[in-house]
DNA sequence: TATGAATGAGAGTTCATTCAT
DNA sequence: GATGAATGAACTCTCATTCAT
C-alpha cells in the first residue's frame, strides 16, 4: 500500500508540482482513503520526501549498477544521460521531481531536502572521485563537478518536454550533445577525443 | 512604485517560492497596499512574471555589456559565473528566482515561462555562436549548449546558499570549477590550456 | 447537516438577496463550519440553486395536493393565494427567494434560474390546461397564463413585507383581492359569480 | 452630463443587476472619469436611485398620455402592456430596472425603493380609480390591482427576453393573452367581451 | 472642476489535517 | 486498521470610495 502511495505521490508532485498537488488527489489517485494516507505517512511534506528518496534511490542504484559493470567513464556519462533523456519518454514527466526537489519549492524541508540532494550529490562525486583516480577524467572538485554535471543535464532534460519543435529536436539531440559537453568538461588534459 | 514592487516580489519569490509567497505579503514587504498592488498588476502571475523578466534583463544587460567591450569568449564566461556568485551576496538569495521559474512551479504560467526562458536562452546562443564564428570556442548546437551552460551554472549556486560548511566551500571555490567546467566544454579541439 | 444549511441559506438569500449573502454567514447561521458547507455544496451558486429547487418544491407539493383532493379550480386558487401570504408570516420573508431568483441577479445562473421556473411554470401550466379541459376556466395559453399568475400574487405578497401601514393593509386585504383578481382573470365566458 | 451618466448607469444596472455593475463601468460607459462621477453623484446607491427614477418618469408619463388622450380604459391596458413587450425590442432588457429594483436588491435602498414604486403604484391606482368611477372597470382595491397588474406583466415579459423557442413564443403571443387576462380580471360585472 | 492612483475590508474558495465512528 | 465528514486559517482578487494634484 505504501508502494501504491509512493507511486502515485511520485507521478503527480512529478507532474503538477508540491502546491498543486493536494493529499486528497493522492489519496484518489493511489486508490486509498485519505484516512490511510495519514496512517501510513504523517504529513504532506513526509510523503513528498519519501516518494523523492524512492527515486534518488532508483537513480543512484543505475548508475552504480553501470559503474560495476566497469564500463568506462564516459561511457557511464552517456548512458546516465540518455537514461535521463529516456526517462522522459517512460513515465512522462517522472525525471522532474528532483528537479522541484533542489528549488527548494517545499516549505519547511529545506534542510531535509538538501541533506538528500547532497546525498544523492555525494554519491555522484564518488563515482567521479574514483574515476580521477584511475586517471579517466581529470582531477576537480568532486561535489562541486557532480552538481554542475546535474544541473547541466537536468536544465536540458526540463526544455525537452512538450510538443514544440524546439523541444523535439532538444530530444533529438540532446543527448548526444549533453554527454559530449559533460565529458569535454571532465576529460584529462592529454587526450583529445 | 512598480519598482519598489518588483523589488519585493523578486526578493520573496525567490526566497519562498510562488506559492509560499502571498500578495499581502508583496505588499507588505513592498510598503503598499493591496489595493495599489492591483492597481499596477492584474494578476499574481503577472507579478511574477514581470519580476522574472526583470531578472533576466539584468543579466542579459550584463552578458552583453562584457561581450560588447570585446572580451575573450573565456573572459566572459568567467565574468558572467562571477556574476552569478556574487548576486547571491547582493540580493540574498536572488538568483533562485530564474531556478524556480523554469519549473513551471506556476500553474498557468508554463507557456510564458518557457517563452521567457527560451528568450534568454537564445540571447545566451547567439553570444556562443558568434563565438562559434570567431572560432573561439567549438562548434555545438548554441541552444542545447545555452540550456546546459545556464543549468551547470544554477545548480551550483543554488548549493552556494545558506550557511553551513559545504556552502561555504562551494561560495569559496565554485567561480573557479565552474568557470573552468563550462570553459573546457566549450573550448575549440586544438587548443589545451 | 444539508437541511439546516439550506433553511439558513433560503432564509437569508429571501431577506437579504444573492450579493448580500455571504458564505461565511450561511455558515454561522446554519451553524456548521464554512469547510462543512463546501463539503456539502461546491460554490455559493449551488447552494442558492439547492434553497430554490427546495421551495420551488414545497410550493408545487402544496398545489398538487391540493389539486388531488379534487378541489374546484377556484378553490385551489384561493388556497394556492393564501399559502403564499401564510408563508410570509411564517418563515419571515420565505416568498421572496423565488422573486430574487427569476431576475437574473445570479451571474452564472441565467440558464438553470430560467429552467428551474419553468419547470415550476409547466407544472402549473398543466395544472391550468387540466382546468381548461373540464371546461373550469377558459381556454387560453397554459405557459403564458402561468406565469402571469406568478407575477400577480408574487409582486402583491412582496409589498405585504414589512412593518408600514400599506403592508399590513395588503397583508390583510391581499389574500380575497388576489384570488378575485386571478379568478376573474380566468373564469369561463358564459358564467358570472 | 448627468444625462449620459444616467442613461449609462439604467443600461448596465437593467442588463447586469446593482451588484454586477461597477462605478468603473459605468464612468467608462458614459465617457466619464470616476472623479466626475462622483462628482454628480454622492454613492453608488444614489446613481441607482437616480437611473431608476428616471425610468419611472418615462412610464408613468407615457400611461399618463394615453390615459389624457381619452382612450378607453381597455385600450389604454392594451397599449401599456405593448408598451412593455416593445422596450423589449428596443432598448434591450430596459423594462427590468424596475423589475429589480422593487426585489430589494439594493442594500441601503430598500425603504426609498419601495418608496418610489408605491409612488409608481399609486399613481396607477389613481388612473385605475378615475377608470372605476367612470364604470370602466369593475370596483377594487386600486393600489393592490395596481401591484398585481405590475406583477403579472413584468412576470411575462421576463420570460419573453432570450434566444429560445418559448421566448418567441412569449414574444408572439404575450401581449394578447396578458392584455387580455388583465382587461378581464378588471372588466365590469355585467358586460362580457 | 476634474482626475485616477491608492485604499482596505470583505468576498468566495481551497486544502492539510483531525477525530469520532 | 480504516474511513471521510468536519474544521478554519489563509489564499487571490474585487470594488466603492477617498484625496492629493
Amino acid at each position: 500500500m505504501e508502494e501504491r502511495i509512493l507511486a502515485a505521490a511520485g507521478r503527480l508532485f512529478a507532474q503538477e508540482g508540491f502546491h498543486r498537488t493536494g493529499m486528497r488527489r493522492i489519496a484518489a489517485e493511489a486508490g486509498v482513503s485519505i484516512g490511510a494516507l495519514y496512517h501510513y505517512f504523517p504529513s504532506k511534506e513526509e510523503v513528498f520526501l519519501a516518494a523523492l528518496r524512492a527515486e534518488y534511490e532508483r537513480w543512484l542504484a543505475e548508475a552504480r549498477r553501470l559503474w560495476a559493470e566497469g564500463a568506462p567513464a564516459r561511457e557511464v556519462l552517456r548512458q546516465v544521460v540518455e537514461l535521463h533523456f529516456a526517462s522522459l519518454a517512460r513515465g512522462g514527466e517522472r525525471g522532474f521531481l528532483v528537479g522541484r526537489a533542489w528549488h527548494g519549492e517545499v516549505p519547511g524541508l529545506r534542510k531535509a531536502l538538501l541533506a538528500l540532494r547532497d546525498r544523492y550529490a555525494q554519491a555522484v562525486a564518488r563515482l567521479l572521485a574514483q574515476a580521477m583516480d584511475r586517471g579517466e577524467i581529470r582531477r576537480a572538485h568532486p561535489l562541486l563537478t557532480a552538481y554542475a554535471l546535474l544541473g547541466l543535464v537536468e536544465s536540458v532534460t526540463a526544455r525537452a518536454v512538450g510538443g514544440d519543435r524546439v523541444a523535439a529536436e532538444v530530444r533529438r539531440e540532446g543527448p548526444r550533445e549533453v554527454a559530449e559537453l559533460a565529458w569535454r568538461a571532465l576529460q584529462p588534459e592529454e587526450v583529445r577525443s
